[in-house]
DNA sequence: ACAAAAGTGTTTTTTTTACACCCATGA
DNA sequence: TCATGGGTGTAAAAAAAACACTTTTGT
């Protein structure tokens, strides 16, 4: 039985004030003429590594990207999912054995984009952020399919971890209430919004207020620290 | 880089009127002794197989359980998994390279235990329904890592086609709610969970009645035939 | 003084829970 | 005729949804 390669695949959201859902790809040259692709950041998996791990090291590899929670959520087997003519270019300059099959593993996080801001390297030349709604339907393998898989999977249970990963330490309500409504893809009632949150006992206000707005200064609010440590 | 072996493992949950939550578990025989060890159904993926296609084969190859709703749930990835000493006898014996790392995607299924009778083969020498709460802490590798993983996903968001699987294609409300109080480890109120499942769009009522039985017989109820089939 | 976002409570509607008796059958 | 599980409705409680005005700041 010859052997079976595994990958990770990183669905890495975005967020800024623009009101809309980013992802974070990478560019990777597929010929000598400098064709690129766009491509979810992924890559082998170690042998001795951890798959939690791989997927640490390998976001951090393409796109410099650290310190970020990352979750879990599918694994791709599909025999053919790296057989499509478009993606052999590309296997045949950087694998050793192109032809193998390559079962990837999908990691999910969300990211303030202010806050960490990608730098490509290895075999990304660039890392940029793209509207998810925009994207074209041509990137690598089935990496339209893992990303698609991977916000359905964010929409179904919202997780506060990988939430809180996203904000800044310090946030206001309407910032929270803003990133639930591009993620949920729907308007929310301030109000309502806010007497929930204040039943997520992870969510603490704080005696801050924002500075230098040209309107009434919200009061912060921050994940419970306990909880952002776990 | 070395290779990594992926392999399937298969939680099979079996339920039938004894109130008891069950997992189906092989025995494997660990040295010439024939001192065995349990463990979940599982074994190595073939080169060029789906994943799904892969746990339906090796469910069939190990307990000859066929026509099975499998799920994926869960990829585990701990490059120690396979590593213990209570682990290696039977690696030594079955596995052309003992040593190597083993990556497991874990699949679920609930069946009903009249309905599937589990025959053990291949290194399976035998094929066994075990208690849940009774199982002893000593499945192979991370098997009862798996396990729990996985029950813990089922009564997480409760899946109709797995349940569909597990109940026979006519079934009284009763049957019914007896598995949701299993899986949920709680009581249900008649009245309501038939309130209840009566919104559920894909369970419909039919004009069969039980027969036979020493009381007022129920009314059979059966899954929308294009739901089974999807 | 004005523009901009912050903050705040009450009523209505919907959903969920609690609860008890008569019915049809086989033994 | 008795034991067994089948089947049914309503009221109370809880949760969710709808809704508008005042406040604080910078310009």
């Amino acid at each position: 039985m010859s052997p079976i390669n595994l990958s990770i695949d990183c669905v890495i959201l975005g967020f800024d004030n623009d009101q809309k859902l980013k992802v974070l790809l990478i560019k990777k040259i597929i010929n000598e003429k400098n064709d690129y692709q766009y491509a979810l950041p992924g890559d082998l998996v170690k042998i001795d590594e951890d798959l939690l791990t791989g997927a640490k090291r390998i976001l951090k590899s393409l796109t410099s990207l650290d310190n970020i929670y990352l979750k879990q959520f599918y694994t791709f087997g599909n025999p053919n999912r790296t057989k499509e003519k478009k993606d052999q270019s590309w296997l045949r300059l950087y694998r050793k054995k192109p032809e193998e099959r390559v079962v990837t593993v999908g990691y999910i996080a969300l990211v303030n984009m202010e806050e960490y801001v990608p730098q490509a390297s290895s075999f990304a030349f660039e890392a940029e952020w793209v509207e998810v709604n925009k994207l074209s339907q041509d990137l690598a393998f089935d990496h339209n399919h893992i990303l698609s898989s991977g916000i359905e999977y964010l929409r179904e249970q919202i997780d506060h971890k990988l939430i809180s990963n996203l904000l800044p330490s310090k946030f206001t309500l309407s910032q929270l209430q803003n990133l639930y409504e591009i993620l949920l893809d729907e308007k929310l009632d301030k109000r309502n919004f806010r007497k929930n949150i204040s039943k997520i006992d992870v969510i603490k206000k704080t005696n801050e207020k924002q500075e230098g707005v040209a309107h009434k200064p919200a009061f912060l609010y921050t994940y419970d620290k306990v909880f952002k440590e776990n």
